[in-house]
DNA sequence: AAGATATATAGCTAATAAGTTAAAAGGTTT
DNA sequence: AAACCTTTTAACTTATTAGCTATATATCTT
């Protein structure tokens, strides 16, 4: 289970959208993610499993290698969640209208 | 200018996400939304101010209250944006289909 | 102008997060 | 099994964040 706290905090790291980012682009090896980072390969390791641990990544061993890749459905449903908690497209909008019309 | 790292940051922290929840509700006085949490009136200051930093929420002093209220466009517009970047509707997904069929 | 109320800022402490290097674990290859 | 490569984990340091209390600022009321 994927909770949205999880998400946001793990979207709350800019090196972790840009990770999601080339991930959205196609899968990577961490080998290949870490490259492109100036940081050490341990931090971005770090950072991979946290995107892990918040759903937003798969990572599938391939012999030596880890390939990581994005899960689309998770952030996708998480942000969609929450714009509709937030920015109700009918429940608020209603109610900001009425209260223009009546002030 | 509302950047996308700053609405990130300030969403990645449970209790401004809750203050944005009460916001979609209806404006309030930054006094109104700090009985709601269980914490210092302070605390619940600064977390505004981060919101509003970032240009979530929006602030006008009414004589001795001051009114918040949730600025839509910004989370709309980020989070739309950083899906798109990032969930596109077309490129990957197309790139993605062939490479299904490719394996 | 004095007192009361609402909010913000300052100064501090404690908890969390991000990065580093070194070592371990997993997997190939010869 | 030994050497090698890729990735993760551990131990540690430093920077950032979140909270508190006390104080300042702004406005209203008398």
């Amino acid at each position: 289970m994927s909770s949205p706290d999880k998400v946001f905090e793990a979207l709350g790291s800019t090196t972790r959208r840009r990770i999601l980012a080339y991930l959205s682009e196609a899968p990577l090896a961490a080998g290949e993610i870490a490259k492109r980072f100036d940081m050490s390969q341990p931090a971005v390791s770090k950072h991979l499993s946290i995107l892990e641990g918040a759903g937003l990544v798969w990572r599938e061993r391939k012999g030596q290698f880890v390939t990581y890749g994005m899960e689309r459905a998770t952030l996708a449903g998480t942000l969609a969640g929450f714009l509709q908690e937030v920015c109700p497209p009918s429940r608020a909008l209603k109610k900001e209208a009425k209260a223009r019309k009546g002030s």
